[in-house]
DNA sequence: TATGAATGAGTCTTCATTCAT
DNA sequence: GATGAATGAAGACTCATTCAT
């Protein structure tokens, strides 16, 4: 089968991936750019910065090889799309979630404090965890998201506003730095986290799973530490 | 014809890498064995895991590409040989600076510890990070040191130790678990620290330093934190 | 907007290798796992199995080292599918001429069939002698080609049926097995055809035509011995 | 520990490799050689040529790797040197086997040699298998045993006498080429043998017991065939 | 613009051979 | 002569990237 001379009289419009046919919206122009970001995205919960290859997302994708790079410089844009995307959701999933001041007790609002911010480490861990070892990946990541725009930084903010608020309340201490709180908070979630994913020989997966259902038991004692750091 | 009786006078030994030659300690049978781990924890904590390859071991070490197969049976033992080492010295030298309870007050001690903390995870995450992403090897880690030789591990329990000799003291209230204490300590220190490595433009060997010259103002609140949660 | 009707006219293809550019049939999907399998056939029947080299493939395919593995799992499964194909051209091409009973006399009928096998050997040790030391290999390529596909099989049981007819006719004694005949048959032949790869300096290509023109005067005593035995 | 100086002058006598030591016969100058030799004959059988390293010899012989180039100008020269000795003997032993003529009937001593031949063929094909694809080494070979005392060779003439002896003693026809005979003798066994190494997953050990345990019964249409050709 | 085969530098690993001791 | 650690040239295989179609 030889091709057509001059074939671009039969080239209405630019063609479409077979993946994206009959799909709706499918014709805004960045449609398979972000069906490769969003492929990325599960393709790095599942197995890691280490296990991704092009070839992979595009299997998965179900799109050719070549395709990313019509949309990407190389692999390490894709992957950086791909985390500053998702790490912009996790942020904006987990602010709507923390407490309100003045809503429930100090202890309570705490406790869903500790647990938000597991919640929030294990889905971002996961994510971020290849980032480790890539400090360049990393400086892509927070060159292209607009610095108030960082996941960590926003969720970290409220939390602090929220204690604030306690405070003037008069439920939380004058004594206490607010972000020292937030730190303690977010470190023992990390600590926690990271412990599971290297000792247990759970998958990304299964971490985000495990650390989201410990109940409430476990997290007494550290509630506690809070709490007495924190009453007036 | 009877052989001669001091034989082992003149044991022949086989040839001594280039790089060890005229070298001080380097006639001892394993000192390429030692060089090789050096070399290997220097570049690990360089660029990392990922960027560590079987030739550029070979290159920084002045060596040929095969000889690391003459100690190691793979790439993953000798990086296991490595980690486990720096591991176990990283223990064993935090170990010896825990305070000793009732040599200082108890915001004294909690701030060393503080302190403490800090210095391990800075010297421990750019070791372990890597680790991260590859759960056999972490797994093949912890088979080798013996179990109760775990560096985590082990000065974890030296600061439950000591939280619990203050208890009892009655310097630390009983209302609260040591261990939760403890935990909290570790993952302030590990988020401080990773995000250091992380955020900062800094290589591993950066934070470490940096990390252990912050000043005792910055550690002031989070110390008072602490204090206000353990005192009776 | 809508897509062209007859879409399948402008269906792209990827990139063709360099080699089988403005080759005829080139643009048939397999063109270069046909033309990997007819270098490496080349290349066992020239230098055997021990000289098989993935490079050695590439460079003689005038293709990059890599493009085997779009093609084949591994080296090996390359190298049995070369040799399943072979057998079975093999086999095929020398079942077509084994003689058919009475068309003559039974003395000819023998030399035909001595040197048949003689051509079969020929044709098949070179390719089948590096899988002596392979057994795995062997596995792999009978488990490929269906049983019955078998090119020694085939071409065994082709000769034990001439035998068979042969007898029915009168022309071979009931008293003999038509199965030592083929034995006796394929085992001078498989004799004759590996002492002269061995001894003589002869590649395998040398090999093949050496025996196939071996004339019939040389094969006289055999013959004579074999229709000794079989006549009534 | 250093080196003495004028270290030659504690040296009267040349050393001797520690597994040789104490034991009779080691202060032969080619005591070692020896010992290299066999243990690469048994390497062989065992493991085929495909397996064998010079370091599998060196363990295998107790001996340090390097030691194999003061007898060898390489790995070749030593393969080469055990297989010559190995088929020699193997020549010797089954030439002492071959039947005399007209000490038992034409059939029983047909029976004999056949049964002698894939003896051979057995203990032959195992060792000579690997050079099937290694023409090099088999130059090698027939260079350095005279070309009289090739193993095949004269095991072959001693048939070839049997076989004429029993012609004189009128047991065999005159119409027959012993050579012939021998030929179809030899390659029935060849074949028998070598179809046994390949279909069989048989290891060269085990079809070194299990072709010489082949009963009479099988053999019986083979020598029925053999018979009827020879008997005048 | 999408396709997917082709490319080739790079990875880990093996092993025959050398050579200081 | 004997030792055995060091050498380095292959080998098989991977995968980010290109490019003819």
């Amino acid at each position: 089968m030889t091709w057509p001379d001059r074939e671009w009289l039969y080239r209405p419009v630019a063609r479409r991936a077979r993946v994206l046919r009959d799909q709706q919206g499918s014709d805004q122009p960045q449609a398979l750019r972000r069906h490769l970001v969003r492929v990325t995205q599960r393709l790095l919960a599942a197995h890691g910065l280490t296990g991704l290859t092009t070839r992979g997302i595009a299997r998965e994708a179900e799109v050719s090889d070549g395709v990313l790079y019509n949309y990407f410089a190389d692999k390490d844009e894709l992957v950086v799309a791909a985390l500053a995307e998702q790490m912009a959701e996790l942020s904006a999933r987990f602010r709507a979630r923390v407490p309100v001041a003045g809503q429930q007790d100090l202890r309570t609002g705490l406790l869903l404090l500790v647990r938000l911010c597991i919640g929030f480490q294990a889905e971002a861990l996961p994510v971020l965890s290849g980032l480790i070892s890539r400090p360049d990946l990393f400086h892509r990541l927070i060159e292209q998201v607009h610095t108030g725009d960082q996941a960590a930084q926003l969720i970290w903010a409220r939390i602090v506003d929220y204690l604030d608020a306690e405070c003037e309340l008069g439920n939380v201490t004058t004594e206490i730095d607010t972000h020292a709180v937030t730190h303690v908070l977010f470190g023992a979630a990390q600590l926690q986290v990271l412990a599971g994913m290297m000792s247990g020989s759970l998958g990304p997966a299964e971490v985000l799973h495990g650390a989201r259902t410990l109940d409430d038991d476990a997290l007494g004692p550290l509630v506690t530490l809070l709490f007495r750091a924190c009453r007036p």
